[in-house]
DNA sequence: GGATCTGCTGTGAGACACCTGAGAGTTAGT
DNA sequence: ACTAACTCTCAGGTGTCTCACAGCAGATCC
């Protein structure tokens, strides 16, 4: 199968890179569009599978290009980038039809999954459930729900998403930079002591029930988690 | 089974749009036209099986476009959209067979259940009843009745919206925005406090006749309708 | 063995998400 | 025309979550 193209439009350059970046080693084939003019024409010369689309951008804004990319004949899902504070506002009709939206400021491993999610429920028509079985830990993507051989566990978002990440990437240690840079949002600023308390909650909530310890420090280096002991 | 063909006929753009991206991806083959006259030949080119018409269209209005469609042969079922001051006076008289009307602004989720509820009817001329079986809770589209455990429950209409639109979506959670999107009509501006008050109202109705807590919270996500325990 | 470094975890402040009751405005039914 | 039901907004209350910090424990190095 042919890679999935995904078309980047931010008028930021920062933002771009770091999806860019962040998408490509995902495995994904990456284009970049600066406006709408650029969108519209990327997308008529090579159609992308999916397009990630912020809404703010200098020559019209997101529903514009989106009115002149389906009048086109364009028919794959767009995920939206917006900012918070326009979510109250205007996100009407953001979610039809397998679209999707995200708020900025996003975290990069949010982005995978959430363009995994609408892949995977616009090519498939009506899917088995989307659940990445690790071994004991299993996370099931739709219900949000994560089970340690069997069991359910009760994890907050930012829990979620760390053990997500760490699952994700069984068998190979990660740092705690490289966690900070996926997990939490492009923004944060603080600083690394944040992972540790996080590692802590989630081993307080998942050791109890699991026959092993799930989580293991690789001192000087980062964590780990192992599907098999 | 090949994919069911709709036909939506609206002047406005948007409309279309909108109701091209939503039945798209609720399975269905579309096309669209602007107009009385576009309507016709888009019917003698290729049969749909059902067709949104609205009635109010720039160059003839609903009447005469089924008339035209009528004498020219065409037997599949007409849903009419129409506006919500109109419809005691042009609608009658329209919705003769398997026909129906639907009041704009609508929801989409309406419209996907209006559409189902239609071809369901003129295809099985002898119609068991649509029911929606989801463990305790159990749906009766035709009665518009809802029974939890066997109990009867009395609804509103949009409490009775909201929890089919989370019942047809079990074990998978809906963010509000994807129930305000689909529940709500297309142009509500408010913003998704409004979500929580009704899932609020169907709680308290719901839960003292249910021997489970029905709808769950998934605190940073959304809600979630659990078929199993 | 003692000094130092790294990671762990308890405490607490502030922010945030969610729930719910009260009430205004509208619609529908008698 | 009156009443009841329904939709929607708003704000107070509550519990949870996030994050910083600091003291402690264990590992590492000399």
């Amino acid at each position: 199968m042919a890679k999935t193209r995904v078309l980047i439009v931010d008028d930021e350059p920062n933002i771009r890179d770091l999806l860019a970046t962040s998408l490509r080693f995902a495995g994904y084939e990456i284009q970049s569009a600066a406006n709408g003019a650029q969108a519209v024409a990327a997308v008529t010369e090579s159609e992308p599978d999916i397009i990630l689309l912020d809404v703010m951008l200098p020559d019209m804004n997101g529903f514009s290009v989106t009115k002149k990319l389906r009048s086109a004949g364009f028919q794959a899902p767009i995920l939206f980038l917006t900012a918070r504070d326009d979510v109250e506002d205007k996100i009407t009709g953001l979610t039809v039809g397998g679209d999707d939206y995200l708020t900025k400021p996003f975290s990069l491993d949010e982005v995978v999954a959430r363009i995994q999610a609408i892949l995977r429920r616009t090519k498939t028509a009506d899917a088995e459930p989307s659940i990445i079985d690790a071994g004991v830990v299993v996370i099931n993507q739709d219900a949000h729900e994560v089970t340690i051989e069997g069991k359910p566990v009760d994890l907050s978002p930012t829990e979620y998403k760390l053990l997500r990440f760490l699952v994700m990437n069984s068998d190979r240690v990660l740092t705690k930079a490289q966690i900070l840079d996926h997990v939490w949002e492009y923004d944060f600023n603080g600083d690394m002591g944040i992972v540790e308390s996080y590692v802590s909650y989630l081993r307080k909530k998942l050791d109890p029930i699991s026959s092993r310890p799930l989580i293991q420090t690789k001192r000087g280096v980062g964590y780990i988690y192992k599907k098999l002991d």
